[in-house]
Parts: C-alpha cells; sequence; structure tokens
DNA sequence: CGCCTGGTTGAGAATCATCAACATCTGTGG
DNA sequence: CCACAGATGTTGATGATTCTCAACCAGGCG
C-alpha cells in the first residue's frame, strides 16, 4: 500500500514543494469526473497510491507516442491535449481532444502498444495510471472495475458520436457541435459554459473535423456574422446557445438564415 | 457452475436438438477470435455456464435497440449485424458492421443503456452475454478481464480507424478500405479473402462510410473498370488485392489510372 | 525590425450529392 | 410457374459544398 510514496520519498518530497504536484486523488477537484462515485475512501487511497504525477508537460510534448509499447493510460489534471494518428500516407488524422477530468490512453489495450500519439495543446498536468496495477485493482474493487468499463465505453460512444458527425454533417453542423461539446464539459468543470479559449487551432478543429483550415475560419465568420458567436482569434464566445445547438443538429443552418 | 443447463434442462434440450443451438464456447469454432486465447478449460466452462444463446435472429430483427437498459453484450456466432444510432433529425448512422467471432454492445456500458442499435443483416446467430456476471467473473480470473479491456480497446481502435477513413479519404478509399477490412476479417475466420458475398445493401454500405448509394455504385464501378474487382450484385471478388490495398491507401486511385 | 507561424479572405476547381430515369432482383400471390 | 410490385441497384445530367491555390494580414519572438 502507498507503494510509491514508501519507495520513493524524494520524488513524494518534490510533490510537496512544487504546489501543482500536490494534489492526490482525495482533494483533486476532478475526482467527481475522473474517479468512480461509488468509492470508498480507503478504496481512493489505494487508487492514489498507484497514481504517478510526473512534471507537467509543455506544449508540444506527448504523453505517449503511436506504437510504444503500453503500459498505462492518462487522466488529464490540467491543460487539454490532442489524441491523434498518422495514416499510412503520413498524414495526422486527430482523433480527440481531452480536457481536464478526462482519461486517454485507452486505445493502446487491445495490442499492448498505442493506437495514437498524444501531444499537449498547452502546458498540461496529467496523472499515469499504470495499467497493470489499476487491473488489479479493479479485480478487487467491483465499483472500480466497473468505472473502468464505463470510461472505456464512453470513449467508444464518443468515437461514434464523432463518426456521425463525420458521416453526415456539414461544415457548420460539425463546428457548431465541437463548440457545444467543448462548452458542455467545461460545465461540468465547472466553468464558463459560453465564454472560453480555444485551446486548439484552426488546423486542429478542420483537422478533427474533416474540414480544411479555410473552411473552419469561414465558418466561424459566419457564425459571428449572424450573431451566434463572438471570435476574437482563439477566445470564443456563445451569444446564442440555442441557435448554435440548432445548427448543431442541422436546424436552420446560418447560411439560409 | 453451469448454472444455465443445470436451472433450465428443457432450454437445454432443445439446444441438443437444434443443431443450431447446441455449441458451447468449448467447441464453438470461432472460439480463438472471441475467447481470450489464455484461458483454462475450467474457466471456459465457467464463461461457457453465462452465455446465453437464444434462437436466431432473423433478418432485420434487433439484439437490442438504442436507450434499451443495457444488460449483456453479444458475440455473433453467424450471420452479420449493423450497429447504427439515429441522429436527432431522424435519420440513421451506422456504426458498425459485426461478422462471426466479434463482439457487439459495448457501447452500452457507460451510461447503462445501449448507445446504439443493432439489427441483423441476414439470419444471424448470437450469443447473450450477461454483462453484470461477466463482470464477476473477470475479477475472478485476469486473463478475462484483461481480455474485454482489449475487446473494448480494439472497438476503439475500430472506431478511431473509421473516423480517420471519414475526416481524410476519398469514396475510393473508403470503399477500398472497407472491402480490405472484409477480405482481412474473413481470413481470419478462414474464409475466403478474395471471393465473397457482401451481406448489407449499397445503402448501408454508403451509410456507413458517409457517401450516397450512387457514389458508392459508381465506385464499384469504377473498380471493376480497372480490374480490381468483379462484381455481381453483392457477390463479390477481389482481382488484385494489392492495388485495392493501395486504393485504400491513396496510392494510385483508379480515377488517375 | 523582419521573419515565421497562424489566421483570414477571395477566386476557381473538384468531388460528391441531388434529382431523375431506368434496370434488375426478390418474393408474393394468382 | 408466371406476372407483377416494391425494393434495390445502376447510370446520367446538374449543382452545391468544400477543397485548392494564392494573396494577404496579425501577432509573437529572436
Amino acid at each position: 500500500m502507498l507503494k510509491f510514496s514508501d519507495q520513493v520519498p524524494a520524488a513524494e518530497h518534490e510533490q510537496r514543494c512544487r504546489h501543482d504536484y500536490q494534489i492526490s486523488c482525495n482533494n483533486c477537484r476532478l475526482a467527481s469526473i475522473c474517479l468512480p462515485i461509488a468509492l470508498e475512501a480507503s478504496d481512493i487511497d489505494q487508487l492514489d497510491s498507484i497514481v504517478q504525477r510526473g512534471r507537467p508537460l509543455q506544449k508540444g510534448e506527448h504523453a505517449y507516442r503511436e506504437h510504444d509499447v503500453f503500459s498505462a493510460v492518462y487522466a488529464v489534471r490540467s491543460g487539454t491535449l490532442k489524441a491523434y494518428r498518422v495514416t499510412d500516407d503520413g498524414q495526422e488524422q486527430i482523433t480527440g481532444f481531452y480536457f481536464p477530468g478526462e482519461i486517454l490512453g485507452m486505445d493502446g489495450i487491445s495490442k499492448n502498444r498505442h493506437a495514437s500519439s498524444a501531444t499537449a495543446l498547452e502546458t498540461a498536468a496529467i496523472c499515469e495510471i499504470p495499467f497493470e496495477r489499476l487491473g488489479e485493482l479493479s479485480a478487487r474493487i467491483p465499483s472500480l472495475q466497473r468505472h473502468f468499463f464505463q470510461l472505456m465505453s464512453q470513449e467508444i460512444a464518443y468515437d461514434q458520436q464523432l463518426i456521425t458527425q463525420l458521416g453526415k454533417n456539414s461544415a457548420e453542423q460539425r463546428i457548431a457541435a465541437l463548440l457545444v461539446s467543448i462548452s458542455a464539459r467545461n460545465s461540468e468543470r465547472k466553468l464558463s459554459a459560453t465564454s472560453f479559449r480555444l485551446p486548439m487551432s484552426r488546423a486542429d478543429i478542420g483537422n478533427y473535423l474533416g474540414l480544411t483550415v479555410e473552411t473552419v475560419s469561414r465558418v466561424f465568420g459566419r457564425f459571428q456574422k449572424a450573431g451566434l458567436l463572438a471570435v476574437d482569434n482563439k477566445e470564443i464566445s456563445i451569444l446564442d446557445v440555442d441557435q448554435l445547438r440548432n445548427a448543431a443538429n442541422g436546424i436552420g443552418g446560418v447560411t439560409k438564415a
């Protein structure tokens, strides 16, 4: 128990000193998102003891890379990451953005190698959760096992959502949907749902949604002109939530308004 | 142990009589795909005892429906299923095709309700695996737990593959990739990799790949004219595997040849 | 200050969707 | 067994959304 801190007191000391390191699962304000609700205090301690908290990732640094041997999943503590894979012809395809409280790296379990790379879009702190240990712990704590099944299932559901987006929706619908999604995830983290800074570039947005930078830029322009958004570079204010949500569902796009 | 057959001898008797029902995990020829390799014989018996085998699904019948309470995942024994969700504006979006040996329904775990519907494309036999019991069993059999994590992770990886397809690739690339995928999955099941019958309609293919029926039809035509395929309605023969694989990766599409 | 990255805007081109007509297949009932 | 109807698939002509290419603008950093 508490092996990590027992064995590496120096590292723990470092944790106590840098304010960003000292968080444990017990006092992490993201616990409600990242952790199962049903865990007992003692269980949380056990989970806490296997979680490794390294130094923050600088923008562009990788949490892991495609084809790396898989050993852990990661929880975002602060900042934002993007996951992407490189296609056979060398292009990058972003498969997801990960905000605080969200878990990434679960695509690596099946082949024991990461199926994607993950890099920080801005300075980010992450918790590394060794998967071997997590498996052991899950076998002992049913609610933890269930929670992990749920997390993976959620990832599947998210991906299917995106598949639907890409298969059926116009550029406007996709972008509106992304903004709605970011807004919702912000409010889950007790941040503003209507006013936030996009951590990713236009190129990233386009890549993720299967659009070009130019199209992204134009759609932002149209949304702004239509009074749905105020856009100042990466600063976004949603002015008309309902209409944005409608646009995401293809009801009354901006073009026809 | 063997609760199912102990408690419901009548049902078991029915299983013994109809040849399609009598399979157990022990003698199922798909075990190598569906089951973890590492399971001991006694473990397989335990898993076998929780698996329910119902009557076959007729074409169009549902294994489960979106929003149904989630209680089980399903393994395909024979036939093919498609999973789809209905968008807010009432359109259908297919999220996957499932061939024998593959597992579906894992997207329902997170919300305890199915996130998609699954229906048979042709007469199909499926194994129902109650998830609650599977969780208990997984906690006791580490390799089973690991296998299930792997299965879910594989689903994530598949979905991300499709996302990449939809985001970046042309109609030709998408269709070539689907054919390559079906071919590969066929050969994994010891069936012909070059000659097979598509279980799904053109409309399903188009829906899945984000294309219209007409485009699907035209691409099949072009592939045929270019000598990559022989297409006779749903019967497909791959004549030039390498070129088809290249087309899937965008190398030397048919249009420019 | 000037370079470089990231973002915006414009004009033309291309892929794919839409609309429409037609062909083929399936299965149902006479 | 054939005929017919509905579903499924093919083919053609036209058009729209989005991509491509290109120029230009803004901000950050050496």
